[in-house]
DNA sequence: TATGAATGAGGGTTCATTCAT
DNA sequence: TATGAATGAACCCTCATTCAT
């Protein structure tokens, strides 16, 4: 799906894979902000590609499709979250401590960006399609996660033994967990 | 903008004044098992009426345009609700009682009517717009017999005097509290 | 092309086919107001009917089609004038009153019709269909009319031998004399 | 409102300036030409596209709606009619060269323009709106020239006294003078 | 890579006309 | 004759996408 075509990838270097591709960066924010504002479907490509500061043409050279941009935009701010997750986590031992740091940065995500939270809230649920797709992915590791460190710290004993994953997930992931199917 | 002749309801037999739809009422419900399942955007208006057996035109002859049909469902399903909420609610005199009928209606009818209860929750917060509009109107009746209810309990001393008619609001209306302005 | 479906011309008595049919005359007067207002392809049938108090169908028990009521317009007000000036011209011998009364004829009915006189300067010219069938019906024997007092004055020694029919016909028809082919 | 970009001109060879169209200039020939034939209202837009050699929204990148073609046919026609009149004026200081080179102009352009002629005599006074428009702006400019022309003959004492400048636009202007306001 | 003019499929809406009553 | 609800063909316009430069 994340489908941005690498064509002019022969430039990329090693060791800057995540940071490159300003334009990629620009155009997803750019979408992120208009689709904030109007919504998906009141949004105009041309609207983001103006406020990217790019040519119409030039979103399609980084993404398939008007559909692609909305995708991306939470592909992106998963792999982004996810990425800075196991990061952070990995600088601690204690199971609180990663559980704090966890939902800190699940919070101050949502903060910073707050186009991609308002999309997130508002557009995911529009399509069964979307949701599936980046339940089954994303998501999937989200939970993932949370689980690991909750199981981690009731063996160690940090945890009371009935605390379940699922809650804590609802209490962070909040309203917009009540997709279709998934159901928990 | 409602239906507007009801001549054509000639073929209507005794007992099932409740159950035959008017035309108005066919589109309606049409209207919210399409956009249930495409999408307000992604639905069609010809979809919509073929769903109701009706010409592309007929649509137009009981709403104004598409739009009149997503902002009609939503009026005409809280009207219903409210109207069985006010009988249902003249037939007793306990708080207690008076509270658990509004929100066993409340469910029961969400139950009943699941396209109308799918584009409520996700259509309903796509547009500011709509959500100004209807928060200051059927919401604000909903919100209003809530808080009725549970005063006059509060003055019988049959319910706590902490108790938050805000709070009960959340736990039926759920999710789709967060409107933009009451804020609540 | 007249069109006016008889079906019910069965109570029709003799010597009365010119002053019945009071619906079909307020109908076509009342098109002729609404064309007026807002020109032919503005004007909507429905307004039609309701300016002539009647239901959109019954507009099609007396016309054809929209295209009818135009064209009808057109040959009615002619016929009358035509009737009118057959009658008017029959009343004197004088050529010079003759070619008088048929002036003035002329204007005061446009004067009296004015929203016929509207629709004749403006849509007529819409069309080349419409000129074409009607400048070879009432408009040839609006033009055979005046170029007989003309010719019969001048017999008569009463108008001068370089009077011109055409010209004269043009002073009365005006403007609206230059349609396509007959170009005189 | 006018043409956008001038991109596109890049075929175009050193010579032909004035007979190579760009696109803005082509679709509104084929307007006029499809308006000529049709009538504004019964002709297409898609129509005037083919006729343009262009796709359908091709036409709506040079003109906001139907509306704005026909609007534009008027300013662009008496646009060029008016640049090139100022242009010819110029060359002369007799007042009476003046006049002559003003009304061959003036009919030498409805010959060659045959369509806009046509649109212009037929399609001009539907509506009031148009009329309104375009009498305060290019119709203005075209009566002041010739004002300028009749005054300035008069005081060199070559025409007479007595010469009106109106009665010289209706002999030039003809039928179609009779738009609403100006009155004369 | 980048551009943006051009494309054309698609859909909302109107309204002349029909027809069952 | 009269009604007016219903029909559905037709058309304007938008905008995602393409492609020549």
């Amino acid at each position: 799906m994340q489908a941005r075509k690498r064509t002019a990838a022969e430039g990329m270097e090693a060791g800057e894979e995540k940071t490159r591709s300003t334009k990629y960066e620009a155009i997803l924010r750019a979408a992120a902000k208009v689709f904030a504002q109007s919504g998906y479907f009141n949004a105009k490509v041309s609207e983001v590609a103006r406020a990217a500061g790019v040519a119409d043409g030039t979103v399609y050279l980084y993404f398939k499709n008007k559909d692609d941009l909305l995708t991306s935009i939470f592909s992106w701010a998963m792999g982004q979250f996810l990425q800075r997750a196991r990061t952070e986590l990995g600088e601690t031992e204690d199971s609180s401590e990663k559980l704090r740091r966890f939902s800190v940065l699940h919070f101050s995500q949502l903060e910073q960006e707050r186009d991609i939270a308002i999309v997130f809230q508002i557009e995911l649920r529009q399509s069964t399609k979307f949701m599936e797709q980046f339940s089954t992915t994303y998501l999937a590791e989200y939970l993932q996660i949370l689980r690991e460190i909750i199981e981690e710290g009731q063996e160690k004993g940090h945890f009371r033994k009935e605390l379940n994953s699922k809650v804590v997930a609802k209490v962070l992931l909040g309203p917009w967990t009540r997709w279709p199917r998934t159901g928990y």
